[in-house]
DNA sequence: GGTCAACGTCAATGGTGTTGGCATAAGGAG
DNA sequence: CTCCTTATGCCAACACCATTGACGTTGACC
């Protein structure tokens, strides 16, 4: 039944400390994030969880109403790790660049957990309760209002974009990427030449943005254009 | 056996008819998108997905080696909407700034699809084919080499990162943004009041971000750096 | 006409998320 | 102390999943 929201109701309670209870949400969180990052995203599954907890699979659902609520759990703990022990310097630009990139660094940390929570990266509580800290930097920095606002959405969703996408070339296997190459050789063998005159200084680059990153750029180009916004 | 690679090779033979051949890759992924779009990410299955082609689920292992290969022809099928009939005006920033909506667009017709191809964004052959045009783009508007690596990776990265994120928020149903609502609420009320002074002026601002998209603003922020770049 | 490869089906395997029912034990109430 | 509520955990079961090996069929080519 649905309306088993035993997990709620535990948390709201706050029992002291009930008798011998082994699990916490926050203990199955961190070992779903240790299996993801030992197992591959494949390795998370109620019942290996369960395992790996020393309980049944089921009892996962005593503390998540089910698998996208864990998947969610462990989204917002990426979060919180980002902002972790965070503190504001006063230089507007530097704070934006610093959180940018902790985030992103969050992420990449836990390259699988992170794939795993595309499709929930936004509206979880810790990463709500983030907007207003750095809704407050962009505002302190003296943009307008509608100015303000902007930016800061540009910012968050830039940051969080490009670390699931990040996140997912990490988390790769190597046989993969191996296979696009191949992938690579055979479209450029079948496509008329005249489409790909530069394959031999371009395929070189495609390797390299499988490695390297492009949000650092991206993130000082929006700063730029946004420092050029507020001096102009 | 892993190495019945039937699919490569029928597209390498390039037999002329086939006989009573009822499927085609190309039919198989049309119907998985039409899937996709219709029933949901959940509804793709290959039992599903044989049964709406009229076959058996094991069929569709003839032309895919899994599910994970399909999935990556639906991704490039994406790209492949996003760069059709595309030509080149001459304006570079006009021209980057049109692919990048156009990328954008293409996924988010397809949100469930593009949610789905998170994990194998980059690297698919449409998607290298299109590099190349995009690297010709920056070259030509006269950066120096270094540079057009740059503002390519940056570019490319930051139009596939907000398609999927956007993807991924536009994908999910109505019930779950509610359910997120409900969690703001409750995580702000749990925060000490001093974390969240601006709740009354920022949630309005995060309601408005499940709506829009931040991604023609990033675009902006980036193709105007990029071009006080070549002119500074 | 004979051979072979592509195509499609069948049945089976070992996994998955999820749930209802049952047992246990702690904490509070009397 | 006893009773009762409630959280907790396990068991068994359900429906579904991706994947594969063996098997027939049918067309195309030599």
């Amino acid at each position: 039944m649905a309306k088993r929201v035993v997990p709620e109701s535990a948390r709201r309670r706050r029992r002291p400390t009930k008798r011998g209870q082994v699990l916490t949400h926050a203990l199955i969180v961190e070992t779903a994030l240790r299996m993801l990052r030992e197992h591959g995203a494949d390795g998370l599954s109620a019942r290996r969880l369960g395992l790996a907890l020393g309980a049944d699979a089921s009892t996962v659902y005593r503390y998540f109403r089910g698998m996208d609520d864990l998947i969610l759990a462990i989204a917002d703990e990426l979060f919180r790790h980002a902002m972790e022990d965070w503190r504001a310097t006063g230089d507007w630009r530097a704070d934006l660049r610093d959180l940018g990139l902790r985030i992103h660094h969050a992420y990449l940390a836990h390259p699988q957990a992170a794939v795993l929570t595309a499709s929930r990266v936004t509206g979880r509580p810790n990463e709500v309760a983030g907007d207003e800290t750095i809704l407050g930097i962009v505002r302190g920095a003296g943009f307008a209002d509608a100015d303000a606002v902007r930016i800061y959405h540009a910012f968050i969703d830039q940051s969080l974009a490009f670390a699931i996408l990040d996140a997912a070339t990490l988390a790769l296997p190597k046989a993969a990427r191996e296979a696009d190459e191949e992938v690579w050789r055979d479209t450029y063998a079948r496509l008329p030449a005249s489409t790909h005159p530069n394959i031999a200084a371009t395929a070189p680059l495609l390797v390299a943005r499988m490695n390297d990153s492009a949000y650092p750029t991206a993130l000082d180009m929006l700063l730029s254009s946004a420092s050029a916004q507020l001096t102009g």
